[in-house]
DNA sequence: GTTGCGCCTTGATCCGGATCAAACGGAAAA
DNA sequence: TTTTCCGTTTGATCCGGATCAAGGCGCAAC
């Protein structure tokens, strides 16, 4: 693997010091991660671990895109995650990979030793705390994508997707969701059809319908603009409000 | 709802004291949490939160099996949770419950109130270190489920199922999985449905279907006998070794 | 007994998405 | 420039599971 320890200290952003785990840690604690850490980079398309690997260390992705998937025998594979920055890898406890780590687009993930860690989440319970709330939100995440894989149609498992891609950009970018909202998509066809467990003809496909129906644009195959933000909304089947009413 | 209080101390089967949170609370500890539990049971079928709901507790299921599900507004159904005893309900932070949850069989739940209980995770951190255990766990099962959801065809779903229930059986009365072990579903035809994105009749067929072809066979309609549990495994589309090879 | 009611099974038909196949377009390599 | 290649689009056909419909079985109420 082509990867290169970058850097040792003071990156400032590093999620797991600045924004994921750490973000109450007293200075003090802040040194202790310092000598326990270091950065990798993979390019796009690189497998950054695969399922059964031996785990050295839980990691947290600073820059880029990684996916988490499983892969039967047979070949059929089922996306099961979407890391972005600042999103954890690995379990404490846990000595194999459960799951394939992919990079996306360039990836830089910043990892820690993890017996160190291990030790460290418990004299350190910010730590841990963090990492409950993060580990809750990816179940909260997980169960809207079993709803999504289980009982939607390929155009709502579509519009779920661009939906959720597009409010995580504009929450990203202080963005409005207002009209002619647009995005890149960071995944390919394949990518996206393994997320929704379709197959990328049919991910096409649907793209194409909403693109004929006015409910999306496209410029190039990747940038996608959402015209009317309530529209996209209206197709993936969710209740209108995203249950923040009673 | 007819929920009632049905014991206030000393609950040897409560799974936060003595198997879920508390595995390793101090005395002391303990004696706190006395103080801010109480318990309610739910007869089969009866709701026990819905989604939206405000949440005065967290709970931890004593007896009994109880479903998460999310349902869309035209009625599609997707179980996201099965939850068995010592399973928790609810999620600290958070006011408003996600999910509907319903008592399958009659349940007995151990509720905290929800404001105690927080401030006894910061003041006690290994409460804090088993509920993320707990919840890396779900978050695992979750990953597998996504996989039979998104990439499994019905019977393959069915089989997963079976073994699924079957395992949990198995090491629950220390049982071996070998010829002829036998257990009850606990889910009706439309329960098994709900949680693998089918319907209930494909459900029925595909059990029919795995009946004739040898691979189970029933007494009634809810008692599974299964005569060689590795021919049961080839049917889930599961690699051979659970990922415990190299 | 018989009636009614859940829960389950089975049959006939339909349709959405998979599969197989071909071609397109843009970017990098030659 | 042309070639190659990868990601993508589009078309034709097939099939697995959904849908619609009828009936069976066990059980509790009457």
């Amino acid at each position: 693997m082509s990867s290169a320890v970058i850097d040792l200290k003071n990156c400032d952003n590093c999620p797991i010091r600045h924004r994921a785990v750490c973000a109450r840690c007293e200075p003090d604690e802040l040194e202790q991660l310092e000598d326990i850490k270091f950065y990798r980079t993979y390019d796009a398309g690189q497998p950054i671990m695969w399922a059964g690997d031996q785990m050295e260390f839980v990691a947290s992705v600073v820059t880029g895109i990684a996916t988490l998937s499983q892969t039967m025998e047979d070949g059929r594979t089922q996306m099961v995650g979407l890391l972005l920055p600042s999103d954890f890898i690995g379990r404490p406890g846990r000595v194999r990979a459960s799951y394939d780590v992919t990079a996306v687009s360039e990836v830089t993930i910043c990892c820690f030793r993890r017996k160190p860690f291990e030790t460290m989440m418990v004299t350190t319970p910010h730590i841990g705390q963090r990492l409950l709330e993060m580990t809750l939100d990816e179940l909260d995440a997980a169960r809207e994508w079993m709803l999504i894989l289980g009982r939607k149609t390929a155009r709502e498992k579509i519009a779920s997707l661009l939906a959720i891609i597009a409010r995580r950009e504009a929450s990203l970018h202080l963005g409005k969701t207002g009209d002619g909202f647009a995005f890149d998509l960071p995944l390919t066809r394949e990518a996206m059809a393994d997320y929704l467990g379709l197959t990328l003809e049919t991910v096409s496909r649907q793209i194409s319908a909403l693109k004929r129906d006015g409910v999306i644009a496209l410029e190039g195959k990747r940038r996608v603009i959402v015209p009317d933000f309530d529209a996209l909304i209206d197709e993936t089947g969710d209740d209108a409000d995203g249950g923040l009413l009673s």
